[in-house]
Order: structure tokens, then sequence, then C-alpha cells
DNA sequence: CTGAAGACCTGCCTGC
DNA sequence: TGCAGGCAGGTCTTCA
């Protein structure tokens, strides 16, 4: 379900519910997801402080009684989504986790794929922690730049399409918005990363930053299942250049966008418009 | 080291 | 209508 702009809505509308919240209890309706479930039960009786985000790393963050604060740290996966319900409402589909709050609400966690992930870890454990060292720089800070990405991308004979979705390089660029991105660069998804002069890098990394900023305002994408946390959809869907459009005509120039597969995914883009 | 492919799991759409 | 096959936004592991 969700690259980067859909988690920053995510994360967003839930920080705006469940700030200050106080965690009454928790249950799991089964043991793992793509991994075994932690222990919860150490976040009863705190209450939530911010919700920030990492990559597409969801990291709750609960004020202790005793001086340190208590990370609660969720990846969606493909398919998981949040929901904040009154705790009268029955459990929905694919519902495997769920934590109560005092006031009489709830957080659910829905999963139909089961590709999600969570950790609870101490504050300061994190920037140790695998899943943290493994990440590139984010997208929409000044660490994503022309000089940066230029660099990852000499000696380079991946196609650059899977470079910009290598997380170690930068994260948060999923499939989606790897295609539009590439699009907005007139850069084709299969040229060689160390064969793109630093000027067309250049336009990469502004496109990049321009296509994701524009998904996070539309309130993301709603392709299929993505739903923000109050159950409407995101808007961005509408405004793709390329992706999802085989055999339709290209906007700027009317050829036909055109679909192949790189690493096992499916590639969309303009083959008069991206060289 | 790099890059490609398979694995994880379920739902939905297409075509026969 | 029913069912097999292909496809789906992410990451990690394995293999060449």
């Amino acid at each position: 379900m969700p690259e980067l702009p859909e988690v920053e809505v995510v994360r967003s509308g839930l920080e705006g519910l469940l700030k200050g919240e106080k965690v009454l209890s928790s249950q799991c309706f089964r043991s793992n997801l793509r991994y075994p479930l932690p222990d919860f039960s150490s976040l009863h009786g705190l209450s939530i402080a911010c919700v920030k985000r990492r990559s597409k790393y969801l990291l709750f963050y609960f004020n202790g009684d005793e001086g340190f604060s208590r990370l609660l740290v969720w990846h969606l996966g493909m398919t998981g989504q949040f929901h904040v319900l009154d705790q009268s409402v029955e459990a929905g589909p694919h519902e495997h986790v769920r934590f109560d709050f005092t006031d009489g609400r709830s957080l659910r966690y829905r999963d139909a794929r089961r590709f999600g992930y969570a950790e609870v870890m101490l504050e300061h454990e994190w920037p140790q922690h695998k899943w943290y060292q493994a990440l590139g720089v984010e997208p929409l800070s000044d660490h994503f730049n022309v000089e940066s990405l230029y660099a990852c991308c000499q000696g380079r004979k991946a196609p650059i399409k899977n470079l910009i979705m290598d997380a170690s390089v930068v994260v948060g660029v999923g499939n989606i918005y790897a295609a539009e991105a590439l699009f907005l660069a007139g850069i084709h998804p299969a040229r060689a990363a160390g064969r793109i002069s630093k000027k067309r890098i250049e336009a990469l990394v502004l496109a990049i930053k321009k296509t994701l900023a524009a998904a996070i305002k539309a309130g993301g994408s709603s392709i299929s299942d993505f739903v923000k946390v109050d159950g409407k959809p995101g808007y961005f869907a509408h405004c793709f250049n390329v992706y999802g459009r085989e055999g339709e005509a290209c906007e700027q120039c009317k050829s036909k966008v055109l679909r192949i597969t790189q690493a096992g995914r499916s590639s969309f883009y303009c083959p008069s418009c991206q060289h």
C-alpha cells in the first residue's frame, strides 16, 4: 500500500488523533505478521507524546514515568492500515493488533498480506537498530541532493529506477513515485545509472522531491486499498502521468505509455519523452 | 562487491 | 459461474 507520501499522511493523521492518549491495554489476534509480534505490554499505562516518521517507518514515542521514552516502530508493509475507532466497534477483516486507550477509543491495525512488522524499544536504541542503520537519506531533506545522488550513480550499471528505489541510497521512493519522477525528469527507467549526466541527475532529484511533496499535499495515492486514518481516500492517483497507464496516450506527446518489467516489478514510461 | 530473482501472503481482476 | 493465472504499493535473502 504505502510509499513515503502515504506513510506521511498516516503519520500526521495519527498524531492529530492520538497525541496525549494513554494506552490502557493491547491485544494481538495472531502471533506474527512478517516477523513475530513484540510484547506490547511495556506500553500499557504510557501516553503517546508524538508520532514521527523515518523512511516508511512510523515512530510512536511514548512518555514513560521513569524519565525515558519508549518507542514503537511500525512498518506497514504493502497493505497495512491504521484506524482509530471507538472500542465498541467490532474487529474488521484482517485486524491483527489493537490498542485500547483510556478515553474509550482504540487504534486498530489491519494488514491483509501481513507484510507489516513492528518492534518496541527504548528511544536511544533506535539509531543503533539494524532497520535504521540500513536506511539512506530522506528524499525531502537537504541531504538528498545532486551531489549525493550523482556520487551514488558513478560506476553503477543497474537501471536508474532500481537505484532510486534502493532504500540504502534514498528512502521512500517506491514503484509508483519512481515511475512518476523519472517521467518528470525525462529519463528512461532502464538507463544505466552511471551513464546519466550530472545535469539530468539534478533534474531527477528535483522531480523526486516535487513528486513526493505533491503526493503528500494531495493526501497520498489511493490505488486499490490505501485509505487515510479517517478511512477517506487520497487523491494523488488522479495526477499520474505514466503509472498504471500502459497503452494510454502520454499527456505531453500522445505516444502510447509502455510497460516493462525491471527487477520483477512493472515500470511504466513514455518512449518518446524519456531517454 | 553488484545486480537479479525468489520468497513472504492474500485479494482481486482477467480470461478461458 | 468457476477457476487458474497473473498481478499488486516493500523488504529481505539467496544466488550467480
